[in-house]
DNA sequence: CAACGGCTGGCAGCAACCTGCCATTGCCGC
DNA sequence: GCGGCAATGGCAGGTTGCTGCCAGCCGTTG
């Protein structure tokens, strides 16, 4: 039994200070995983990064890949941003389901994990642990097998369905009749009936078979 | 900077020796996601997780997730395993893309990650650091999402439709009423309903709404 | 406070969908 | 021809889904 290098980090200064040098000296892969990029709180941060791998990522040694939720392409400049990496040749995809807060895995060799807040500063987990890496690499794989490019998320148009809408069409898809799904959902029937009619609205159906199709197509049914 | 608990562990032995115990206090939530089952060596470190589990997970109070590969069904002994483990209330979905070796989440207090074997021992590292599990348990949540349903994987049979009934299916995506549709297609509106109603049966579907995403799902509205 | 707008839920009536029943039709094999 | 047999289509009566109308609630605004 031993211990394993695992490092705890608080604050963005401090991880730019002790790792930052990891993000210039990419020499093969760097991967990266969030629901959007809030985990810099400071741009600058984000800058300075973009900066440092510009040089690697034109050079085309080293093969860059991001992926994010919708939520990132919610805020216009984050939306810019992943436009302008995605351009420089980074592989970007977008995934519909939740993601952790900022993952980055570089070279297979390092690993930093951002946590939650405490007291100000973010806290991250900067390890080098084959054992953790391959874990959380695969887990990646799987769910980057799963996402959708950027580019062809982009040329789709938006659905904006929201959480009640989701759980609509989740009780939709579950088979369920009106009564019980909108007994389930507390709802009154009439109300469940005016949403349904939003939402095939929204979907561009005119029939419950078509908004099926549509819900599906769209990746609304999980 | 501080250093976080993270601790290795080589083989099996020394695994169910010091967090063995861990599967039988289990009190919420069980998760678990590999390729297959050959992480443990000896089918008998199976069983003893298997026995110390089955009476939490009847009791309904624990909610157990366990994610595989299509690999864990080839081997019959383990696709026993997990309709038998399915049949006990845990909820077991299959993952077209690869998966790392075993990892196992319990209560979000603790992890369990299998790594490489070593000497003929495989490593373990088990850890409780809330940031590295909940880095990992994000990702396995997408993964999750984006995984089918054990028993929607084995009885996905072929859906054997013929021409007419992809006409009809058709019709019903272009968001036909049923009286233009059998209109369409020279069918008396009873029957038309008739091959609605055998199509639904055919694919499992309760609703029209969700015999949409079926048809979707199985690439039957072009 | 009052007026207003938005959201909700009950009601009613209609449209659409579902299905059991039965007569009819067409196709076998005997 | 004749007795099944399966498929069809009409009918009837049911359920479910759809929507306009109106009354009530609540937070905002003047």
């Amino acid at each position: 039994m031993t211990n394993d290098e695992v490092i705890k980090v608080r604050g963005e200064r401090e991880l730019t200070a002790r790792a930052g040098h990891l993000f210039a000296g990419v020499t093969s892969e760097f991967i990266c995983a969030a629901t959007d990029m809030d985990t810099w709180s400071h741009r600058d941060t984000r800058k300075a990064i973009a900066v440092r791998m510009r040089s690697t990522l034109t050079e085309g040694e080293v093969v860059a890949r991001k992926l994010y939720t919708p939520a990132a392409l919610a805020d216009e400049e984050q939306r810019d941003h992943l436009l302008a990496v995605a351009g420089m040749g980074a592989r970007v995809r977008i995934c519909a389901t939740g993601l952790p807060h900022e993952t980055i895995i570089i070279d297979r060799r390092v690993m930093i994990l951002a946590g939650t807040v405490v007291a100000g500063d973010r806290e991250f987990t900067v390890t080098t642990s084959p054992a953790l890496i391959s874990g959380v690499l695969s887990l990646f794989e799987a769910t980057w097998e799963a996402a959708t490019e950027l580019t062809a998320y982009l040329h789709r148009d938006p659905p904006q369905v929201d959480v009640e809408g989701r759980r609509i069409l989740q009780a939709l898809g579950d088979g369920l009749t009106d009564e019980v799904a909108a007994r389930r959902l507390g709802l009154s029937l009439r109300t469940y009936r005016r949403r349904v009619a939003e939402l095939m609205r929204l979907l561009g159906s005119e029939s419950r078979f078509q908004a099926g199709v549509h819900a599906g197509e769209l990746g609304l049914i999980p």
